[in-house]
DNA sequence: ACTAAGACTTGGAACAATCTTA
DNA sequence: TAAGATTGTTCCAAGTCTTAGT
């Protein structure tokens, strides 16, 4: 489960990599292209700017490219960049004094199907209505797809389909498995070829296009600051694809109008203008949420909403806060634990289940586990709504005693499997809660999220199930970047022990993926080059012993230094070779797990950045651009002593 | 106390852009 | 230079937790 303790030692690395050189030239670019603020807002700006704000890290950069080019973009930045960080923050649930905003963009309106794409039912052609035709491209578009063989999604599907025929289709089209979406299904995958073939210039209008309506819709002016939007575009309508087993899989995602949105903008802002001949549900000026617009969505009756970027002051402020309430709860963990331990000898049942479930939520960095409403979800459990059918019991298993196996389907549905000692308590405890019961019964049943989290309330100020899913999680980063980081490393080996950590935590919290198509081909490739550098290295291997042969024969300088040269490729040689088998090891240890939600959502930045900051690993390694746009306070804020 | 609604975070897959290779 | 591989971005579903309503 856990990494190697020892790190690979892998050589040095001279060279940066040509792939992020290309990129850094690649951000440069952007930063111009940033939109250019107000003038009063820069001169408060340009104050906080700190004087040595950058004095290691970028040395690898190197390039120092033209003076000029490098003051105007300073420039640039200072005047961009708002520090909020460095501003005072209150915490009275007003979560802004302003807020003006362009309002959401709404999907492109149907587009009929051209002539000769045909829709048969029975073998015969039918022209369909414009909006069964529409309903029923959103099913030809997915036909290669696996939830096109779902019993569940099809029922659904023709369900809701029907709902849109007109009569006399309504009549005719009585069994989807009579239905031929073949032309319209072959019909958009050359509409996507197509747009793949696409003439460099034709790309880059639409791209411009594209830009202009981001530069428009995609930013918003929120207490004088031009923040970026993170979701500006309504969702187009189209299938409900749920994931697992889905009860309502294959429902009609309907077209959401301006009808049915909610604007929430400042009182004196301007307010957005509907689409001509539209209006909005409502517009309201509500300071206490942080959404610039809602719908309801009519698969689960769920409330949508349009929220500002990750990289915003609203979004980074909560994500700041979060991390120092996982810090809190590291000064007084210990108590805690020892408090649950305590409880597993309550009298009380109620009690003793929530000791357990604790037990787990802070080992198992489990989530929660609210309840769900049955039939209208997927059947997925988190810690408290954990059922007996999902553990089973072992006094010895492997040789060790008293083991618990997890069995069962997370968020998302994502499987959960393990097998863990446990102390003797918590496994009598198990016994006990599953005594007498069927295994569709709920594990713990005196117990609920609810219950759990106001105890949390009581032992710590801000604590809830998931600070420990957070603190467990950096915790472990900080400890295995701790363990496994040599100083004397080069900067790719350090970077393969910050990979290294990172899957540790990313194993803790079961973030898996499902194996690249192109694994088993790539791996395959990477062995290959890992053999014929091992046929090179043979190769030089008999040059370097012919070399020392003529050497001993004539100790000339000639062959001397012939002797070194050959000496210092088979160096080099075997330095590559290490590093191709470092990368086909990381690539191997990573193939079924995601890293990217645990870097995003569990990580303190600051653990990372006093990382880069101390072994002087350049952030971008670690952090690219988008990511290094949201955690930039901790980029700005966190030195090399920062420990979490 | 209980439920439902609301607000916000977390999650993997799909899609798009870019890079590498044959 | 097109195809294939890799990386970055968008999408939107599915959680957590709080608040409002009864």
């Amino acid at each position: 489960m856990k990494p190697d303790s020892s790190p690979i030692k892998s050589p040095k690395v001279k060279k940066e990599d040509k792939a992020s050189k290309k990129r850094k030239s690649l951000e440069s670019e952007d930063e111009d292209f940033k939109p250019v603020s107000k003038a009063k807002k820069a001169k408060k700006e340009v104050k906080k700017e700190k004087k040595g704000s950058d004095k290691k890290g970028s040395a690898s950069s190197g390039t120092e490219s033209s003076p000029k080019k490098r003051v105007k973009k300073e420039k640039e930045e200072e005047r961009e960049v708002w520090k909020w960080w460095e501003e005072e923050k209150k915490d009275d649930g007003v979560k802004w004094k302003t807020l003006e905003h362009k309002g959401p963009v709404f999907a492109p309106p149907y587009e009929p199907l051209p002539d000769n794409v045909k829709f048969y039912y029975d073998g015969k052609q039918m022209k369909l209505a414009e909006e069964t035709e529409e309903v029923a491209t959103f099913y030809g578009k997915m036909l290669d797809h696996d939830y096109t063989t779902k019993d569940a999604f099809n029922t659904n599907f023709f369900r809701d389909w029907k709902k849109v025929m007109t009569k006399a289709e309504k009549e005719v089209i009585t069994d989807l498995k009579k239905c031929n979406f073949k032309e319209i299904c072959e019909y958009f995958k050359m509409k996507s070829e197509e747009r793949k073939a696409m003439s460099k210039d034709q790309k880059k209008e639409i791209k411009e296009a594209n830009e202009a309506i981001t530069k428009e819709y995609g930013f918003c002016i929120i207490d004088g600051h031009k923040e970026k939007i993170g979701n500006f575009r309504i969702e187009p309508p189209g299938l409900f694809r749920g994931r697992g087993e889905h009860p309502k899989q294959g429902m009609l995602k309907r077209r959401v109008q301006a009808e049915d949105i909610i604007i929430n903008c400042g009182k004196d802002s301007e307010i957005p203008e509907a689409p001509k001949g539209h209006k909005w549900k409502e517009v309201r000026h509500d300071n206490q949420v942080t959404w610039l617009a809602s719908w309801n969505e009519n698969i689960q009756g769920q409330t949508k909403y349009i929220m500002l970027n990750a990289a915003s002051k609203l979004k980074g402020e909560k994500d700041w806060a979060k991390y120092e309430v996982a810090r809190k709860l590291h000064k007084c963990v210990d108590k805690i634990r020892a408090n649950y331990h305590e409880d597993f000898k309550s009298k009380e049942m109620r009690i003793r289940q929530r000791a357990v479930a604790l037990y787990f939520i802070d080992k198992l960095a489990l989530r929660a586990g609210n309840e769900k409403e049955e039939g209208e979800t997927a059947d997925t459990v988190g810690c408290c709504s954990l059922r007996v059918e999902h553990t089973k019991l072992y006094e010895e298993k492997d040789s060790k005693p008293y083991v618990v196996e997890f069995d069962f389907l997370g968020k998302d549905s994502i499987r959960y499997t393990n097998a863990i000692p446990v102390e003797k308590r918590v496994f009598k405890n198990l016994e006990l809660f599953t005594q007498n019961k069927q295994p569709s019964d709920d594990l713990f049943d005196r117990l609920n999220t609810t219950i759990l989290n106001k105890h949390l309330h009581d032992l710590m100020e801000g604590l809830t199930a998931k600070v420990f899913r957070t603190y467990n999680a950096s915790r472990t980063l900080q400890e295995q970047l701790n363990l496994l980081t040599d100083p004397d490393d080069p900067v790719a080996s350090k970077i393969l022990s910050y990979n290294r950590a990172n899957r540790a935590v990313a194993v803790l919290c079961n973030h898996q993926r499902a194996v690249p198509k192109t694994f088993a081909k790539s791996m395959q490739n990477m062995m290959t080059k890992i053999e014929d550098k091992k046929k090179t290295i043979q190769e030089a291997k008999r040059n370097v012993k012919d070399a020392k042969v003529d050497y001993k024969q004539s100790k000339s300088e000639k062959n001397r230094s012939n002797l070194d040269r050959k000496k210092k490729i088979l160096e080099r040689l075997e330095e590559q070779l290490q590093k191709l088998e470092v990368a086909a090891t990381d690539r191997d240890e990573n193939k079924d797990i995601a890293l990217g939600t645990s870097k995003l959502n569990y990580l303190d930045p600051r653990i990372s950045v006093a990382w880069c900051k101390k072994f002087d690993v350049p952030i971008e390694k670690i952090y690219n651009k988008t990511q290094r746009e949201k955690f930039r306070w901790a980029i700005d804020m966190a030195t090399a002593e920062f420990q979490f």
